[in-house]
RNA sequence: GGGCGCGUAGCUCAGUUGGCUAGAGCACCUCGUUUACACCGAGGGAGUCGGGGGUUCGAGUCCCUCCGCGCCCACCA
C-alpha cells in the first residue's frame, strides 16, 4: 500500500507511465491458452495498417476494445486482445513508391525484390509506431503476441485458403469487367470504389447511317471510347428508332461498321434515345455486349492511354486529350449535334482518388454465393449479432445481393497469387511447380482477402494450435461501418467455410467521430484531431476552437483516461460530432475520485478490508444500494454494448451520489471502525466497476486503499450484492435530498448567509434519522420555541423557518404568493384531468391512482401555504 | 431511384412497451476561502420537443404528410 501523494489534482503524466509499466511487468494482457473459446474471452483487434498512425477512430475502437477486455478479465474470465497490424497492400506500396522517388528512383527501376525488401525495411522502421500509441491509451492488447498479415504462418494460411477455393470451385480466372485504377495501376473491387459528383460535357453525336437515309444520334460524356465501340443500341419498343434495329450506322473517325442492336436497358426518355455500346469501356455496355455477343474491344490500355491497334491518329494520347482531339475532328466533320454541361456521379478508387478506369482483363474473381447463404443464415438466426441491430439489415441486404470478388490486384507487396503459368499449362499449389519454364502469376491478392481469415489465422490456424482452442471463436468485433461488407461479411463467410464456426458472437458497429462542423474528421481537410494531442497536449485544430474566430489555443494534457472516458461517453449508435465538454468531463471524473478517495483514506486510516458491517444509518444502507444498482447498471450496459451510457452512469454515481452526497453526509459523523470498513468497501468497488473505463487513475488510487492489493487490473471485479438493494433506504434519502433542496433554493433566494444555522422546525412525516440529516446539509436547528417566518415545502409536509435575522417577511410573502399561483396552476391541471371520465374510465388504474395522489400532495401543500 | 437514420435548452446529447410538472453535461447568471476537490460546492434562468394533420382519456414517444440534414446501396449514356 503507497500513501496517496500529497496534492489536491490528479496528474496523468506523471501516473500513466508508471502505471503502463507495472501492467506490462505483471503480464495480464498475455493469458496462457489454456481452457475453452466459450469459457475464454477474446476479440480480434481490426488491424490498423502498418502505415497508419493513431486517429480518432482508433482511439474509440481501443476504449470500447479495452474497457470490454478489462470488464471481462475483472470478472474472472481469460481475456486476449489479439493484436496485429495488415499489411495493406496499396497504402503501404504508395508510402513506399514515394520514398523511392524523393530518391530519384522508382519501383519499376529497382525491380520487385528489391522493392519488396524496401518495403520490409519501412515496416520494420514505421510499423510499431501505432502499437505503442495503443499502448498510450492504456489498451491491454496482447503485446507479446502481434501478429502481421505477412507473417510467415499466416502467409501459408492465406496460401491454403486460396488453394483450397479453387480446389473447389470457387476462385477462377476470367477475362472480365474491373474497376481499373490508373492511380495504382491495379484492378480494385467494387468496395474501394467510391462515387462523386462531376460536371462533364455530354455531347451529342451523329453516327451516319451506311445506307445514307440519314443518321442516329447518340449522346455521350466519354466520346474517347468511342473507338471500341461495337454497336448502337436502341429501345426494342421505341416508335422513333425500331424500324433501324438491324441497319448499320459507319462510326466516326474510323472505318468500322456498327450494327444496331435492340435492347431494354437503353431509356427512351434519356438522352437522344440512342446509345453507343462499348463493351471494352463500360460495365452497362459490357453486360449489354455479352447478352448480344457483341466483340468486346479496346480502345484505352490499362496505362490510361489510347492503344496503338484501334487508336490511329489518336494511339499514344492520354483518355481526356483523345477526348479533346476527337471532339475537334468530329466538329470539324460537322457531327458534334449538342454540347451541354452534365453533372453526374462518376467512380473514383477510394484509394488513390483517380478517376475509375472500366477495363477489360484477366484477373482472378472469387464466386460468393455459396459462401454469403450460412454468413446470411447465421445472422438471420442469432449466431452472430450485430449491434446496432438495424446494421443486420444492410449486411443481409448486401449478401443477398453479392457478386463475385475481383481478388487479384497488379501490385508488389501482398500475398503473391500461388498459381504458376507454362504456356497452355497452368499450376495452382502451396509449392511451386516441378519443372523448368514455369512462372509465378505477379499478381497480388486483394488485402481485405487476408484480412478476412484474421480471426483465426492469427490464433495459427490451419494448424490445431492450444491458441485456436482456447480463443476461437472470438467474442466481439468492434469496428466501423464502413467495413462492414469490406472485412465483417467476409470474416463470417471464410470463417463458417474453413473453421466451421462463427469468427464471433457480436460485432459492435461504433459511431464514427466528426468535427464539430460535422464533416469527417480527416487530415487533409484540417479537421481531425491525433488523439495523442489530447493526451499529452498538443494544437488545437481551428474548427476546434471553443469559440468561432477565437484563436484555437492547445488542448490541455487531458491524459488518457479522459480521453477515453470522454470517447465513450460521446459516442452513440450513430455518427456523433466531437465534443471536447465530454473529455473534460472525463478528467474532473478523474479529478472527483482522486479527491474523493483522499477524503475517504484521510478518514479510515487502516480500516479492515471486511465486508462491510450491517450498515447502521439510513445513508449507509443508502449508498451500498446505490452501489449495487451503480454495478448493476454498468454490467448491464456493457452488455448492451451502451458505452456512452455506462460511462456516464458512472459519472452520476460518483459525482452525485457518492460525493455530493453521501460524502456530504458522513462527514460531521465520527468515523468509527465500521464506518471505515464501509467507506473502504465502498470506494473499491467504485474503483473497480469504473476501472475499464478510466484504468489509470483508478489502478493509481488502487495502490492506496486498504484491503487493496496488488493490481487492481488483475483482480476480481466485487459482484454485485442484490440484497443490498433498499428500496425503503433509497426512498428515504432521496426525500432528504429533496428537502435539503428546497431548503437551499428558499435560502438562496431569501438571500440567507451560507454559513447561518436557521432555527426551523420540521413538520413532515420522514423516515427516522432523515430529519438529522436535513438538518446538517441544509444548515438547519430544530427547535420547538419561535414563530413561523417561512414555509418550504417538503417530501411529507413542510420546514417552518421560525422568525430570526435572517428572514425578510416581506420576500416571504411574494414568494409564498408565486407559490401558491404555481400549485392552482398545476392543481387545475390535474383536477381537469381526473375530471376527464376518459381518463379515469380508460386509463390503467397505477396511472389514474398516481394522478390522484399528486392532487392530493399538491392540495395540502397548498393548504399548509395558504393557512400559514 | 431505393434503404436506413436524425431534427428535443445557446452547444453536444438522453428520453425504455404512449402515462408523475420533458432531463443531463457543458456554456450562462447569482452566491460561497463550510480543511477531499475553485479542474470545487450551492442555487437559478432557459425548450411552440422541425412544420402541419391524425389515432388516443392522454403523443417528444404511434400513423400520415411536408421541410431540413446525414449515411448506405443502385448500371440511366
Amino acid at each position: 500500500m503507497t500513501a496517496i501523494p500529497d496534492r489536491k489534482r490528479f496528474e496523468p503524466s506523471e501516473v500513466e507511465p508508471r502505471i503502463t509499466r507495472a501492467w506490462l511487468d505483471a503480464g495480464l494482457h498475455h493469458p496462457q491458452p489454456q481452457g475453452t473459446a466459450a469459457e475464454n474471452y477474446a476479440i480480434a483487434i481490426p488491424p490498423p495498417n502498418v502505415t497508419g498512425a493513431l486517429h480518432m477512430g482508433h482511439a474509440l475502437n481501443g476504449a470500447i476494445q479495452d474497457t470490454l477486455v478489462r470488464w471481462q478479465r475483472m470478472h474472472g474470465r481469460r481475456a486476449k486482445w489479439i493484436l496485429g497490424t495488415d499489411h495493406a497492400g496499396i497504402a503501404t506500396q504508395t508510402q513506399v513508391e514515394k520514398l523511392l522517388k524523393t530518391e530519384g528512383t522508382s519501383r519499376e527501376e529497382v525491380g520487385r525484390d528489391e522493392f519488396t525488401r524496401r518495403v520490409w525495411e519501412w515496416r520494420e522502421k514505421y510499423g510499431g509506431t501505432i502499437v505503442g500509441q495503443f499502448e498510450r491509451l492504456g489498451a491491454t492488447c496482447d503485446y507479446d503476441d502481434e501478429r502481421f498479415t505477412l507473417d510467415e504462418q499466416y502467409v501459408q494460411a492465406v496460401l491454403k485458403v486460396f488453394v483450397d477455393l479453387y480446389d473447389q470451385g470457387l476462385i477462377y480466372r476470367d477475362l472480365y469487367m474491373v474497376n481499373w485504377d490508373p492511380g495504382s495501376g491495379s484492378a480494385i473491387s467494387d468496395l474501394e470504389v467510391e462515387d462523386r459528383e462531376v460536371t462533364d460535357t455530354l455531347y451529342s453525336i451523329a453516327y451516319p447511317l451506311t445506307d445514307g437515309s440519314g443518321e442516329v444520334v447518340v449522346a455521350t460524356v466519354r466520346p474517347e471510347t468511342m473507338l471500341a465501340d461495337t454497336a448502337v443500341a436502341v429501345h426494342p419498343e421505341d416508335e422513333r428508332f425500331k424500324h433501324l434495329i438491324g441497319k448499320t450506322v459507319k462510326l466516326p473517325l474510323t472505318d468500322r461498321e456498327l450494327t444496331i442492336i435492340g435492347d431494354d436497358y437503353v431509356k427512351m426518355d434519356f438522352g437522344t434515345g440512342c446509345l453507343k455500346i462499348t463493351p471494352g469501356h463500360d460495365p452497362n455496355d459490357f453486360e449489354i455486349g455479352r447478352r448480344h455477343q457483341l466483340e468486346e474491344l479496346t480502345a484505352i490500355g490499362e496505362d490510361g492511354r489510347i492503344v496503338e491497334d484501334l487508336g490511329g491518329p489518336y494511339a499514344g494520347l492520354k483518355a481526356l486529350e483523345a477526348r479533346e482531339a476527337m471532339v475537334a475532328d468530329l466538329r470539324t466533320q460537322g457531327l458534334v449535334r449538342e454540347e451541354e454541361p452534365y453533372t453526374h456521379t462518376v467512380p473514383f478508387s477510394h484509394r488513390s482518388g483517380e478517376r475509375i478506369e472500366p477495363l477489360i482483363s484477366l484477373q482472378w474473381f472469387m464466386r460468393m454465393d455459396e459462401l454469403a447463404a450460412p454468413a446470411i443464415q447465421v445472422v438471420k438466426d442469432g449466431r452472430v449479432r450485430i449491434h446496432p441491430e438495424t446494421q443486420s439489415r444492410r449486411y443481409v441486404d448486401w449478401l443477398e445481393n453479392i457478386r463475385p470478388w475481383c481478388i487479384s490486384r497488379q501490385l508488389w507487396w501482398g500475398h503473391q497469387i500461388p498459381v504458376w503459368y507454362r504456356d497452355q499449362e497452368t499450376h495452382v499449389g502451396l509449392t511451386p511447380p516441378e519443372g523448368e519454364g514455369w512462372e509465378r502469376d505477379p499478381d497480388v491478392l486483394d488485402t481485405w482477402f487476408s484480412s478476412a481469415l484474421w480471426p483465426f489465422a492469427t490464433l495459427g490456424w490451419p494448424d490445431e494450435t492450444p491458441e485456436l482452442q482456447a480463443f476461437y471463436p472470438t467474442d466481439v468485433l468492434s469496428t466501423a461501418r464502413d467495413i462492414l461488407f469490406l472485412w465483417v461479411a467476409r470474416m463470417v463467410m471464410m470463417g463458417l467455410r474453413f473453421t466451421g464456426d462463427v469468427p464471433f458472437s457480436d460485432v459492435y458497429i461504433h459511431s464514427v467521430i466528426q468535427a464539430p462542423d460535422g464533416r469527417r474528421m480527416s487530415k487533409s481537410l484540417g479537421t481531425g484531431i491525433n488523439p495523442l494531442d489530447l493526451i499529452e497536449g498538443g494544437p488545437r485544430p481551428p474548427v476546434f476552437a471553443k469559440k468561432e474566430g477565437e484563436h484555437p489555443g492547445e488542448f490541455p494534457a487531458y491524459g488518457a483516461d479522459a480521453v477515453r472516458f470522454g470517447l465513450l461517453a460521446m459516442s452513440s449508435t450513430q455518427d456523433v460530432r466531437f465534443s471536447e465538454e465530454r473529455v473534460q468531463q472525463g478528467q474532473q471524473l478523474t479529478n472527483k475520485l482522486f479527491n474523493a478517495t483522499r477524503f475517504v483514506l484521510s478518514k479510515v486510516g487502516e480500516a479492515p478490508a471486511e465486508h462491510p458491517p450491517a450498515p447502521l444509518t439510513l445513508e449507509d444502507r443508502w449508498i451500498l444500494s446505490r452501489l449495487t444498482a451503480f454495478q448493476e447498471q454498468t454490467d448491464e450496459h456493457l452488455r448492451a454494448f451502451d458505452f456512452s451510457k455506462a460511462a456516464l452512469g458512472l459519472y452520476d454515481f460518483v459525482y452525485a451520489e457518492l460525493c455530493d452526497w453521501y460524502l456530504e453526509l458522513i462527514k460531521a459523523r465520527e468515523v468509527d471502525e465500521d464506518l471505515a470498513a464501509l467507506l473502504a468497501h465502498v470506494l473499491r468497488t467504485t474503483l473497480a466497476t469504473a476501472h475499464p473505463f478510466i484504468p489509470f487513475v483508478t489502478e493509481d488510487l488502487w495502490g492506496s486503499v486498504p484491503g487493496a492489493d496488488a493490481l487492481l487490473a488483475a483482480a476480481e471485479a466485487p459482484a454485485a450484492d442484490l440484497a443490498r438493494r433498499d428500496p425503503e433506504a433509497d426512498a428515504g434519502i432521496e426525500a432528504v435530498i429533496a428537502a435539503v433542496q428546497a431548503v437551499r433554493a428558499w435560502r438562496d433566494g431569501a438571500a440567507v448567509k451560507p454559513g447561518a444555522f436557521l432555527p426551523a422546525r420540521l413538520r413532515a412525516d420522514l423516515p427516522a434519522g432523515a430529519d438529522i440529516l436535513i438538518a446538517r446539509l441544509a444548515r438547519l436547528e430544530w427547535t420547538a420555541e419561535g414563530e413561523p417566518a417561512a414555509a418550504v415545502s417538503v417530501p411529507g409536509g413542510l420546514v417552518e423557518i421560525l422568525a430570526s435575522d435572517a428572514v425578510d417577511p416581506a420576500a416571504e410573502a411574494a414568494k409564498r404568493d408565486a407559490r401558491i399561483a404555481e400549485l392552482r396552476k398545476e392543481i387545475a391541471r390535474a383536477d381537469g384531468k381526473l375530471g376527464n371520465a376518459g381518463f379515469v374510465a380508460k386509463a390503467p388504474e397505477a396511472v389514474v391512482a398516481a394522478e390522484r395522489e399528486k392532487l392530493e400532495r399538491l392540495r395540502t401543500e397548498l393548504a399548509e401555504l395558504e393557512q400559514g
